[in-house]
DNA sequence: CCGGAACAGTACCGTAACGTACGGTACTAA
DNA sequence: TTAGTACCGTACGTTACGGTACTGTTCCGG
């Protein structure tokens, strides 16, 4: 979705709202927006149309601020792959125990269980999807270099999602405060990437062995 | 929670509660539970004191319908080892799938997002922590009769369970139709065991080999 | 100087849901 | 028979929130 056409205005309205279901989800109310965006309600009607709307730009707009770019296959080593699976692994869960991403998931969450499967569809395409069709050509990559040993990149993808994740998102949504500091990412990110390429692994150069 | 001092009828309008929660999570009214359960609302708040009060109870019941036994960790060789976590695997996929695990957690991290942690708390005892209780007895029995080579069995647990769960729940919970046959959860259950006994099994007796 | 667009602030309306109160009914025990 | 209990069904008060309408102010082009 094209977030170029949001003015700078309604860009720091969106994130008055990001800011307010941080502090207070179930809060997020219409009023509460506006008066701590300091704009009228008929403001926001006129620019999101309805509550679903303002949600939804809401949703989109954090997930346009968190895009990155893609990684070079070009060259790809055995410690490139690693670095490049372990940075991937450090980013997801910095991602998945921020504050934004708790509130946000919660609030899709909450929104699947309508009709509407607007939010979670979205929370989900720009969030593991996103993660997937980032990965997926490096693992290609690294597959067609030998270093890998996979025939379904999906599945490749979906252990290494596992094995980074694990029960940190489900933990944190339901309320379990879960201390993550920023060297116990990086030590989980290193865990989590030495067992993927255990499994994965091309086997003509046995990885450093010895958890 | 003993849910011995609940009557045959405080259970029926509990399961009333379940079903209505499962087919229009959002609709949990109390009136709409009411009318569900044909019972009148000053009942449900004699019985219950107040609406969290009934989601609460609801929780637990549900909770106290799917306890199971332990496993006895007298005879264990690979065999059994192997056969017990694919049981594992398998029985919590079925358990996340399944639309009551589904509407329950959507309740549970909706409700964690105010305040009171209350909802969250419980079902989080109830499901991740008490598949951690089951199991961590199996992988600590599974490493005196060395077939297991592992330090830590929380950390053992985690990433059994990352590698069994992977993405499934947090997909299922954002609306994400998936479809999960009995046939592909005992696939996913094998393959997870697999790849679990690939990283933690002891190497003396090579797995067997080939993905 | 003037008219209109854009917007903040606020008052207002309709609905939905929580929680309470009350009448009516069936059953039990003295 | 009568008192008491437990409960259903429903009507009611209250609050909260989504959505709309109105008023005043600021700014901008002509």
């Amino acid at each position: 979705m094209e977030m170029d056409q949001l003015t700078e205005r309604q860009k720091d309205v969106l994130d008055a709202a990001l800011a307010l279901m941080m502090e207070a989800g179930d809060q997020l109310t219409m009023a509460g927006v506006a008066r701590r965006a300091s704009c009228s309600k008929e403001t926001l009607y006129k620019w999101f149309g309805d509550r679903d709307g303002l949600l939804t730009a809401t949703v989109q707009w954090q997930a346009s601020k968190v895009r990155v770019g893609p990684v070079d296959r070009a060259r790809l080593d055995l410690a490139g792959l690693t670095s490049a699976l372990k940075g991937f692994a450090a980013d997801w869960l910095r991602v998945v125990s921020s504050p934004t991403s708790i509130a946000l998931n919660r609030l899709a969450v909450a929104h699947a269980g309508s009709d509407k499967p607007g939010l979670g569809a979205i929370v989900l395409e720009n969030g593991r999807f996103a993660l997937a069709r980032r990965l997926k050509p490096v693992l290609e990559a690294g597959r067609e270099k030998g270093l890998l040993v996979l025939d379904d990149a999906e599945a490749a993808f979906r252990t290494f999602f596992g094995l980074v994740a694990r029960d940190v998102q489900m933990r944190l949504l339901l309320g379990d405060r879960m201390k993550l500091t920023e060297a116990e990412i990086a030590g989980d990110a290193a865990e989590a990437t030495r067992q993927f390429l255990a499994l994965y692994g091309a086997p003509n150069r046995p990885a450093q062995s010895g958890h």
